[in-house]
RNA sequence: GGGUUGGUAGUUCAGUUGGUUAGAAUGCCGCCCUGUCACGGCGGAGGUCGCGGGUUCGAGUCCCGUCCAGCCCGCCA
């Protein structure tokens, strides 16, 4: 070994011994006379130092040091004369006796601490360098806790981990995939997974009964913050189970994640329908670190719903199909300014409102609105009623079609939410969305599409439907969300050939496209497969809530950029066309 | 595919209605400094203002195009 201790641990305790540190210079303070380092590991950081008095060359020696010179110095432990009291070993010093440059370093293109100059780019290039850096380093940390705290779990609730193929076979369902040449089989391609959905459930049949996997999966679409295109998850499957045995077992291990690694008791995490969900926020996963529900003043799909706002002469609201409104607790003296900011937000390209209405119910007792000319104070304070705002309260409502209204109104919820700091990072709102649709009308294929994938099953009360209304069945899928964020999602799976077989029906295949992509999945179905269904955990975005970042990439050692490339080793890049003749492919 | 914000020294940024030699901080280099820990003091080097075109007597600044990066919409079963 080149060194005794690391950097992190020497206190007083260990005065007077000769120890051998290794480590990068984290910066030099040249005083003259003497020269102090800070020298630099995973563990901490621990001060050098050395005096002309003592040993003129060596001290002329360090004061050559650069920043990330990666040095072993041999000395003796002793109490400073002045502490430094912000660092684990500030109370203690090397005083060094020898001092060995194991590596040079040029200057680095940005300072390599806990505050950078770097800006993202730049440390992205420089990965490795920024991997230095504590914050960067204590996520990764984070992530390898996280990881064992499961596989402890898993372990402990008898599940087995089995690794899975990643060179699979493309489907059309679902995202694009990723796809690899294959040399031996000219003209023909593997493709990535994009989960090991049904290789997993191939292994309920045989009888493995509990599995689960931390592994990589694969997605060809655009990304994002918290997207990537190769992405981590906690894959799990069950046999014999119900619902609500899926939600209780993994209700579990998200308690055992928060409970060890950031000691919090979440308690028990409530059920919300996805209909209630869409209805009440807008959205199937709602962030209720606030509440800020959604009011309908007005719905024409519901027949015993009240209409508050038509028939006052106002003909935006009476033409309206929906209008919605939210109260912001303590907004009455919003500015005008801040109301005109609140109308650019909702109709902004993403989300194209045509407007927004505010009523003002100001601390006097008196009522302004944008519409006083089309309601009086009466009808205004019904709205307020309906939306249990008090004095001192602002509603805001939005009108138009219901489903571009909703989506409006969940995005101007959490832009309020976002302005009066209800979003804590520090607070952790878990959510099971549950009854998701089986199906969705695509409008550009002209076809329903599985919402979570076509293995998952129908509420059995439900299937009858799937002959009249389609849309309107309900699936056994459940999502769990933290904080606005999905973090999980899984449902119980069809395991009989005929129900699999009626399901790729409606979902618009043939029989023999259904044969040919998942015959082998129908196949195992007629050997005895158990009723079994699963869920499956984004570790990414998880890791990222537990260390309070938005972003995926920082919880990612070597992450992609937004057009999917690594911008350290320049992928993808282009290959020899004696590669290309190797996979008998030619380029355009 | 669309929206939006940005691109100026190694780095992070400022740069007014278009007008002298494009600034600051930090980093880097040199000299001085014996208890610093954001060390301090003095001095110095460092610029294709992303790229291409246009308007103008004159463009970092205005216009058009383009590339790159960030965030969002679409997309992501």
């Amino acid at each position: 070994m080149l060194r005794s201790h690391t950097c992190g641990e020497l206190t007083l305790a260990n005065e007077r011994i000769i120890v051998s540190l290794c480590g990068w210079v984290q910066k030099s303070r040249d005083l003259g006379g003497m020269t102090f380092i800070d020298l630099r590991d995973r563990y901490g950081i621990t001060q050098l130092v050395f005096n002309m008095d003592d040993n003129a060359a060596l001290c002329s020696e360090a004061r050559k040091l650069g920043r990330e010179f990666v040095i072993r110095i041999t000395g003796t432990v002793r109490e400073r004369s002045s502490k430094n009291l912000k660092i684990a070993t500030g109370e203690v010093e090397i005083k060094v006796e020898s001092l060995e440059i194991l590596n040079a370093s040029k200057t680095t293109p940005f300072i390599i601490d806990d505050v950078t100059d770097g800006g993202d780019e730049l440390r992205a290039r420089y990965r490795y360098l920024d991997l230095r850096r504590n914050p960067i380093r204590k996520n990764l940390e984070l992530r390898h806790r996280m990881m064992q705290e499961t596989r402890k779990y898993m372990d402990a609730q008898q599940f087995i981990e089995v690794e899975t193929p990643v060179l699979i076979k493309s489907t059309p369902e679902g995202a694009r995939d990723f796809v690899v040449p294959s040399r031996m089989n000219p003209g023909e391609f593997y493709a990535l997974p994009q989960s090991p959905q049904t290789f997993k459930q191939l292994l309920m049949v045989s009888g493995f009964d509990r599995y689960f996997q931390i592994v990589k999966c694969f997605r060809d679409e655009d990304l994002r913050a918290d997207r990537q295109p190769e992405f981590t998850q906690i894959d799990c499957e069950m046999s014999f189970i119900t619902q609500s045995d899926i939600l209780e077992m993994f209700e579990g291990l998200i308690k055992h994640l928060f409970k060890s690694v950031k000691n919090i008791d979440i308690g028990e995490v409530p059920h919300m329908f996805y209909a209630d969900a869409m209805e009440l926020y807008g959205n199937d996963k709602p962030d209720l670190r606030f509440d800020m529900k959604i009011n309908h003043l007005k719905d024409d799909s519901k027949a015993d719903s009240k209409d508050l706002v038509s028939g006052f002469g106002f003909p935006v609201f009476d033409q309206a199909k929906s209008v919605l409104a939210i109260c912001a607790k303590n907004c009455s003296e919003y500015t005008r300014k801040q109301l005109d900011e609140l109308t650019e937000f909702v109709k902004k390209p993403q989300i194209q409102l045509s407007g927004l209405v505010y009523v003002r119910w100001n601390l006097d007792g008196t009522v302004k609105s944008s519409v006083d000319k089309f309601y009086a104070e009466e009808q205004l304070k019904t709205w307020m009623q309906a939306c249990g705002a008090e004095k001192g309260d602002l509603l805001l409502l939005v009108a138009g079609d219901k489903n571009k209204s909703l989506k409006g109104m969940s995005e101007l919820r959490l832009e309020m939410g976002n302005r009066l700091k209800l979003r804590n990072k520090d607070v952790y709102a878990p959510l099971w969305v549950l009854d998701f649709p089986l199906l969705e009308w695509d409008e550009e294929s002209k076809r329903f599409h599985a919402m979570h994938h076509p293995f998952t099953s129908p509420k059995p009360e439900d299937i009858a439907m799937l002959e009249t209304d389609p849309g309107a069945v309900r699936a056994n899928a459940y999502d769990l969300v933290i904080n606005g964020t999905e973090v999980g999602g899984g449902s119980i799976r069809i395991f009989q050939k005929e129900l699999q077989a009626l399901m790729f029906k409606h979902l618009g295949f043939s029989k023999e496209e259904a044969q040919n992509q998942f015959g082998f999945l129908m196949d195992a179905f007629e050997y005895g497969a158990p009723p079994h269904g699963g869920i499956a955990f984004g570790f990414d975005r998880l890791c990222s809530l537990f260390a309070g970042l938005d972003s995926i990439r920082d919880v990612i050692a070597f992450p992609k950029n937004n057009s999917g490339r690594d911008v350290m080793i320049d992928s993808p890049s282009i290959i020899a066309e004696s590669q290309l003749n190797e996979l008998s492919i030619s380029i355009k």
